[in-house]
RNA sequence: GGCCCCAUCGUCUAGUCAGGCCUAGGACACCAGGUUUUCAUCCUGGCGACAGGGGUUCAAAUCCCCUUGGGGUCACCA
C-alpha cells in the first residue's frame, strides 16, 4: 500500500467576529491532525466579504489560536510557499480560474436582477417549490453575453451545475450523495467583481495543494457545489471529513443567545488554556472513553477523525468548570499565582507592583485557595474579605447565624481568647498555633466547632474557607487581634429584631 | 417545507464500521456516607440510557427498513 504523502490541512477562518469555540476545536483538530501525520497545518484568512471583515478580528483570530498554543506552519504572518494567505489578495487567481471557467462553458453570465431573484423565490415558495435560481439565463449565447459585459450590463457568474448526483466519502460520516437538481446554479462572481466563498476556498484549497478539508458541519451542504466545482477545475477534490456541530443547552448551533461563544471569553473568565483544549477535544472525540483528563500530546498521538462521533454536543459549562477547578489544582503554585494575577490587579485588590513586592504573601494567599478555585478569575472574590476593614467586616448571614449558635455564653472562646492573644502578639506560627489549639482543646474536652466557627466569622465573615491559623497568619498579628476583638464582641450583641 | 446529517444515562462519551466478552463502561451534575475546624479537596456507594416498531440472525446497542425526534442548510455571508 502507497500511503499518501504528508497531509497539508488548513484552518481558513473569516475575520468578521471573534474566534468561535466551534471554530476553536476545528482548529485544534486539524493542527492535531498535521502534527500526527508530519504534515502541514496552514491558516488562510477567508476575507472575501469586504463590508464585514476587519483587520482587527484578524488579529483577535490569531491571537487566540497563539493562546491556545497552536502553531502554523504557513500563513498571514509567516508566509510561506503558496502565499498570499489572504482571500483578498489573490484575486488575480480567482479572476484567471472565473475566466478559464466561463471560457469552457462550466460558468455563465446571468443578468437577472436582484427583482426578479426575489420574485423567483416568491413564486417558488408560494407553491412550495424548492427556492432556487431557475437557470434563465443559461440559454443566453456566449457572444450576447459578451456583448451585455462590453455594454457594462450588471451581471454575476454563475457555475453551471452539470446533471447527475454527486458523491463524496465524508471521513466522519461516510458516503454522502446529493442530487445535482438540489444545488443551485450558484454565484461565483458578485455584481461588483467579487468572488464568493465557495469559489474561492475551492481555488485557493487547490492551488495550496489541501489534501483534506476538516471542517464544521454547517459546510455539508456545500460540499457538493465544491466538488463539482474541482471537477470543472479539473482537479481531484480532497478528503472532506464534517465534524459535528456545538450545540447550546438550547440543542441549537451554540450563539450567544445561550453563552459565550468566543474563545476569548473563556480566557478572560480565568479558565486555564490547558482545560480549555483538554474540554475541546472531548467535544466530539474521546481518547479511550475513559480518560477525561489529558493534553495535546495524547490528542496528537491518537488522533483520528474517522473516530470524531457524528452527533452534536451540547457545551457542558459545568463539566467545563471541573475541568478548569482539575487543572487549578494539578497545576504549580507559581503558575497558578501567576495567572490569578491579572485577575487580582483587575479587581483592584493589589497593584502589579505589590503582587511583586509582596509576593510571598500573595503565593501564600493563593495557595489557601488553590484547590477552591475553579476558575483564576474566582480568587479574587474568595480572598476578598483579607481586603476588607478589621473593624468592620460583613458578615455572611449563614456564618453569622453558624458563629451565634457555637459560641453560646462565650466562655469557652473567651478563655481560648485570653490563651491565643499573648502568642499572636509574638508572631503568627501557623502550625504552632493549629497544634497548641487542637491540644487545649482536648484539655478541655471541647468540641472543634464551637470555637472555630465563631472565629472563623470574627476572622473572615465567611461560612467556609481555609484553615484559620492559615487566615492568622496571612492577616498578622494585629490585624488578626483586631477582627477577633471586633468579631467576638458583635457576635455577642442581641441581634436587633 | 425540500434536501442533507444525526439518534446510548439530564450532559460529554466508550461500545456500532469487523453482531456474542454489554445483567451497556467512564466522566460531569445530582443524592447518600466517610475524612476534615468550616467550605472545598479527597475516598466510597447510589441514581441514571441503547427513541419506538418491524425485520435479518442461534444471537442485535451493534446490520436492514419504517416511524418519531433533533440538528444543519436552502444568499451576489462565510
Amino acid at each position: 500500500m502507497n500511503e499518501p504523502s504528508a497531509p497539508r490541512v488548513r484552518f481558513a477562518p473569516s475575520p468578521t467576529g471573534r474566534l468561535h469555540i466551534g471554530g476553536a476545536r476545528t482548529a485544534l483538530f486539524n493542527w492535531a491532525f498535521a502534527r500526527r501525520h508530519g504534515g502541514v497545518f496552514l491558516l488562510r484568512i477567508e476575507d472575501t466579504d469586504h463590508e464585514r471583515s476587519k483587520p482587527e478580528y484578524e488579529r483577535a483570530i490569531l491571537e487566540g489560536l497563539r493562546w491556545l498554543g497552536l502553531d502554523w506552519d504557513e500563513g498571514p504572518d509567516v508566509g510561506g510557499p503558496h502565499a498570499p494567505y489572504r482571500q483578498a489578495e489573490r484575486l488575480d487567481l480567482h479572476m484567471a480560474a472565473a475566466a478559464r471557467l466561463a471560457a469552457q462553458g462550466s460558468a455563465y453570465r446571468c443578468f437577472c436582477s436582484a427583482e426578479r431573484l426575489e420574485q423567483l423565490r416568491e413564486q417558488q415558495s408560494a407553491r412550495k417549490a424548492k427556492p432556487g435560481y431557475d437557470g434563465l439565463c443559461r440559454s443566453i449565447p456566449k457572444d450576447v453575453a459578451q456583448r451585455r459585459v462590453d455594454a457594462r450590463e450588471p451581471n454575476v457568474l454563475r457555475f453551471a451545475v452539470p446533471q447527475g448526483e454527486t458523491r463524496f466519502l465524508d471521513l466522519i460520516r461516510g458516503d454522502v450523495t446529493f442530487q445535482n437538481t438540489e444545488v443551485d446554479d450558484w454565484v461565483m462572481v458578485r455584481t461588483d467583481g467579487g468572488p464568493t466563498y465557495n469559489f474561492v476556498v475551492v481555488c485557493d484549497d487547490t492551488a495550496m495543494g489541501i489534501t483534506h478539508v476538516l471542517r464544521g458541519e454547517e459546510h455539508l451542504t456545500n460540499t457538493p457545489k465544491q466538488v463539482l466545482l474541482y471537477r470543472a477545475l479539473g482537479c481531484e477534490p480532497p478528503r472532506f471529513g464534517h465534524f459535528p456541530l456545538m450545540l447550546g443547552t438550547d440543542g441549537k448551533k451554540l450563539s450567544k443567545r445561550t453563552g459565550d461563544t468566543a474563545l476569548e471569553d473563556y480566557r478572560d473568565r480565568g479558565f486555564p488554556v490547558e482545560a480549555v483544549l483538554n474540554f475541546l477535544c472531548l467535544q466530539g472525540w474521546a481518547l479511550d472513553g475513559k480518560t477525561e483528563v489529558f493534553g495535546v500530546d495524547e490528542l496528537i498521538a491518537n488522533f483520528d477523525p474517522a473516530q470524531v462521533s457524528k452527533a452534536g454536543s451540547i457545551f457542558d459549562v459545568d463539566k467545563f468548570m471541573w475541568m478548569a477547578g482539575e487543572y487549578i489544582r494539578m497545576d504549580t503554585l507559581e503558575r497558578v499565582a501567576e495567572r490569578c494575577a491579572p485577575h487580582v490587579v483587575a479587581s483592584g485588590q493589589l497593584t502589579a507592583d505589590e503582587i511583586h513586592t509582596r509576593q510571598s504573601w500573595y503565593r501564600a494567599a493563593v495557595a489557601t485557595e488553590k484547590e477552591r478555585i475553579r476558575t483564576y478569575a474566582e480568587l479574587p472574590e474568595r480572598i476578598a474579605y483579607l481586603f476588607h476593614p478589621d473593624d468592620g467586616l460583613v458578615f455572611d448571614a449563614k456564618a453569622e447565624a453558624n458563629a451565634r449558635k457555637q459560641l453560646g455564653d462565650g466562655a469557652l472562646v473567651h478563655a481560648y481568647l485570653d490563651w491565643l492573644r499573648p502568642k499572636v502578639a509574638a508572631g503568627v506560627d501557623a502550625a504552632a498555633l493549629r497544634d497548641g489549639t487542637k491540644a487545649w482543646l482536648a484539655e478541655r474536652g471541647a468540641k472543634f466547632p464551637a470555637l472555630f466557627q465563631p472565629l472563623r466569622c470574627a476572622l473572615t465573615g465567611e461560612p467556609g474557607g481555609p484553615d484559620l491559623f492559615d487566615v492568622m497568619a496571612l492577616l498578622g498579628s494585629e490585624r488578626t487581634l483586631t477582627r477577633l476583638g471586633h468579631g467576638i464582641a458583635r457576635l455577642q450583641t442581641p441581634v436587633a429584631t
